[in-house]
DNA sequence: CTACTATTAGTACCAGGTAATAATGGTAGT
DNA sequence: ACTACCATTATTACCTGGTACTAATAGTAG
């Protein structure tokens, strides 16, 4: 017996998990032991063949992060009154932080209290213009950041001032005062 | 004929560019006819079976979003002396856009000059603390970003403040400065 | 010595293909 | 009308990476 069969089984899970393209045959020779034995391993770890997994990988893709990229609103809105406040929640995945201590990097707080404030703007341009922030205290993985915004004044001039505070439970983690310009300014239209 | 080859052609490769994940046997019911036409059609148009196309998707979700998270700068860092000055170039696509006018997103710019100014710091751990910035100019997708940060003073109590000023061209488009706190201030080991 | 577990072997079968060869059907040129 | 050519279809052998099932073997504990 080359390795225990429990161990065995605990290190195919974590190699599959971190490299889902391996093969059974792969597997086998890496562990030792015969294409049979690594399937009944991964029966009992319920874990699925190759094709599965590669394709699972590559749905997850097509609904995935995007996280600072593509959606509108970084976080999930879960509030919104326009051109007065809005809320959005966002939970701090591993791929938001530093590796090396699990804590956000500011521009993922950033972006979530921009994004907001940008959202809260009812216009067909709203750009930021100028932003002065603070990180008050680190923010870890696993904690849900609720980001408030309101506005707080719409000047003549075609910006509007908006304040947001994020917290994570009762603690405010996040305080931003953002100026967007808006384009069209109520009266084209 | 149910309808001419060239104008089925491209339209099976339309299909399949939105929906990798069909079956030959399914494109040939759906172009009613038989599945070794649509074989010989993807030889010619040099289009790999499902299976690749599958792994193609997965293995891209894999080195290609994390853009904007996983990655510990974003964009591309050209030059850098730590605690001294950096530079990166960060090429404006698509999903950093606005939809709408192809207006990059704040967070987006904020992120580059963030991400820039925490590499700066050569020390275990660096975080921003407060940031105040500007964005001069709105920038567009196909435009590359040119961030230049240099530290303009390491204070006594474990900050250290850093200037950012972004470029298009000879344009500036971003001007940040951002205080950040270093774990490790050069006395411990 | 037996019971049980872990491991291995072997067979039949599946999806979704590749590769190659051949047959059919229509259409255009002369 | 006959031939040449193209598109289409059919057929067969084979491939990978498996599932599902049955059976044999080896080692260990009671």
């Amino acid at each position: 017996m080359r390795v225990p069969k429990k161990e065995r089984q605990t290190e195919l899970q974590h190699t599959i998990e971190q490299n889902p393209f391996i093969t059974d045959e792969a597997l086998a020779t890496r562990f030792n032991v015969s294409i049979q034995t690594i399937r009944l391993d991964r029966m009992e770890m319920k874990i699925p063949e190759l094709r599965e997994r590669i394709k699972h990988v590559a749905t997850e893709r097509l609904d995935d992060v995007r996280t600072l990229t593509e959606n509108e609103v970084i976080g999930d809105m879960i509030d919104l009154k326009l051109d007065t406040s809005a809320i959005s929640i966002l939970e701090i995945l591993p791929e938001h932080a530093f590796s090396r201590n699990a804590i956000a990097r500011g521009h993922i707080l950033f972006a979530q209290a921009n994004s907001l404030a940008i959202a809260l703007i009812d216009d067909e341009l709203a750009l930021t213009t100028k932003a002065n922030v603070q990180f008050t205290r680190s923010v870890h993985v696993g904690e849900r950041v609720v980001a408030k915004a309101f506005v707080s004044s719409h000047r003549q001039d075609g910006r509007s001032d908006i304040s947001v505070e994020s917290f994570v439970g009762d603690e405010c983690v996040f305080i931003g005062e953002f100026t967007v310009y808006r384009s069209s300014k109520e009266e084209s239209r």
